[in-house]
DNA sequence: TCAAATCGTGTAATCGGTTACATGACACAC
DNA sequence: GTGTGTCATGTAACCGATTACACGATTTGA
């Protein structure tokens, strides 16, 4: 038993097709009495609109999508939600699509996406833009997400992850830290050598030697890293990891061998996941604020669609990279002296202290 | 400039468009110099398919609908991305949908996935059977997925929240504790009802009486249902929280008040986040392989639409409730003196076995 | 009273593919 | 030479909607 077609609602309620997807559609001019038969009719049949049928033929899906990394974890999960969340409030569906990890996949997860979305976040890191010109033959709106995406001429959202990584060796420096190792993300991830390579500047700036070790962006990397400083003869008093699940990961090595943070050793993060605010000590990091990101970059394409099909090129601000810089939030695992000597006065331990803060940020 | 079409490449290639269609496809008959031929035009006009309308003739998207709550956290993007995982192997992609919280929205929701999808995920608890039912007049296959719908004659897959709740009391019990509080999720939610009862159970089962406070399923509300127990003037020694997040919000609640952990009272979660092992004390937990159901439930859904294109009804099976049975998972937030567990494993009561059942179906 | 404007409705083309069936060429057997 | 079978290819119907345009009926204005 198929499911009823606007044909069939047309016969039972004695009238067009055309007289059906009026009544159904935007109130074009039909007559009260036709279109109530028409409801009723609709209603007796169950009918509901074929989307695809209606894609079809007004070339417009009301749909997104979302080419992803080949793996994915907690901050692509957030940034999709945040995109979901606003894409609601505009009337669109979001479809993901993980592409393979090399170049070809990829390329070939943007063509399957031809008659199916209005336009495309392109978040996966292998497509540069050569080959994303000539994947999208159809040249949909686009609205790149990955780190290198400002070189590109496309529309695209990225992080500073420069200079969020200036920021976090500043802050160290300023918390009296003068030997400051980095547990760095894998080689080849964008993200990652661009924070690595503003601890290299910012450590350059400072006079100081830098001190890098790789990890994988996994917890268990840094848990491993932070072992292989402790292991190695030089010393250090603060470690900034390229994301937070290197940092707890780190912490939580340092905790196990007794080395205390934040006196022994400060340790800072990236992204401000969730758990960067729920562990002891709560983990320094630069946060992202990754829904409202994802949220805003939603309304970048949205706005690139409405313009493509309304007038002609989008406007100037929408083909520029927009920047998001990622903003310090200090906790307790690099609390400042000053803050230290506070907590020390009077009270029995600088745990109640640090615990308020946290709520706050909760 | 509009994107190429099959009769652009067909006139290019001077062939008809069914020969264009049959070389681009399965390999059907075609001379192997008029294919070469198709193929050369189509990369010259840099031809991509146009999946809507491919759609429309195979009435076949390869795309699986996931309709989900209003609000949605780490646990569903988790369980998204294991359906993500195995989608991609199938050949499949995923749209979802957030529902509004009512079940007008979650039905129109539904609805809005005819022509789109294959199959649909519902997660929405909004959704009652009979909703259902009227909502999809198409009747997709599709796959239950929210506490509760065990009871629908759909197929569906649900986690054991009662026996989980009953494991994470007996564990309590087990450890020593003998007043044992329940931090409890919102009223209205199925699952947090179901971990509700399962704990009043337990406790009735024991004899002893219950203790309750009422959550939001948020770390926020865990920390000031937490206040609210060592407020109130009766004693508790152990505390089963309705979700992780509500129980790490009790463990920041009492470090800060300097209560004990396991020692003055031991918590246990439910979930098992990846937060879960990270905070200190380490959570007890009751483990739910998230992705991992995702998987399955994936699995499931493609397996009826394969039934339902191929054969006749899909398999008996396939009409079941599936029953995801949590694994208690232990760690330092509960004493877990092994002596005293095996003590309790003379008991003449069905906990130990139960437990042990839980092992060996995660 | 007749032409023009207005208005509700129907007809049929269209979106971009797939595919059942028709066609025509060629080979082979009698 | 004719009939038959095979095989590559073309023609056109279809999927289920939207919508430009046509049409007939009614209203309006001179």
């Amino acid at each position: 038993m198929k499911p009823a077609t606007i044909r069939d609602v047309a016969r039972h309620a004695q009238v067009s097709v055309a007289s059906v997807s009026r009544a159904l559609n935007g109130s074009d001019t039909v007559t009260e009495e036709t279109r109530k038969r028409i409801l009723e009719s609709a209603e007796a049949l169950q009918y509901v609109p074929h989307s695809g049928a209606r894609s079809l033929s007004t070339s417009k899906t009301n749909t997104l999508g979302i080419i992803l990394p080949d793996l994915y974890g907690e901050f692509f999960s957030e940034l999709i939600r945040g995109m979901d969340l606003a894409a609601r409030e505009h009337g669109y569906h979001l479809i993901v699509s993980s592409s393979h990890d090399d170049a070809d996949g990829a390329a070939a997860a943007i063509r399957s996406m031809r008659g199916r979305v209005d336009g495309l976040f392109v978040l996966s890191p292998q497509i540069d833009s050569a080959n994303l010109a000539t994947a999208m033959a159809g040249r949909l709106p686009v609205v790149l997400m990955h780190g290198g995406a400002g070189e590109s001429t496309l529309p695209s959202i990225v992080v500073d992850n420069n200079g969020g990584a200036h920021a976090a060796v500043d802050h160290l420096l300023a918390t009296g830290c003068r030997s400051i190792a980095h547990i760095a993300g894998p080689a080849g991830n964008l993200e990652a050598e661009a924070r690595l390579a503003g601890y290299l500047e910012a450590m350059a700036e400072a006079g100081l030697e830098p001190h890098v070790v790789e990890g994988d962006f996994n917890q268990g990397s840094g848990h491993a890293s932070a072992q292989a400083l402790m292991a190695a003869p030089r010393r250090f008093d603060g470690v900034f990891c390229g994301n937070d699940m290197m940092a707890i990961g780190a912490l939580l090595a340092f905790q196990e061998a007794g080395v205390r943070c934040p006196e022994d050793v400060a340790v800072v993060g990236f992204d401000d996941v969730p758990i960067a605010a729920l562990v002891r000590p709560g983990l320094t990091t630069l946060r992202i604020r990754i829904a409202e990101t994802g949220r805003r970059a939603l309304q970048r394409l949205v706005g690139q669609i409405e313009a493509a099909q309304a007038g002609r090129e989008a406007t100037q601000s929408s083909s520029a990279c927009e920047v998001v810089r990622p903003e310090l939030v200090i906790r307790t695992s690099t609390r400042a002296s000053v803050s230290t000597t506070r907590a020390a006065d009077g009270r029995p331990s600088g745990v109640t202290a640090s615990a308020q803060g946290e709520n706050q940020d909760g």
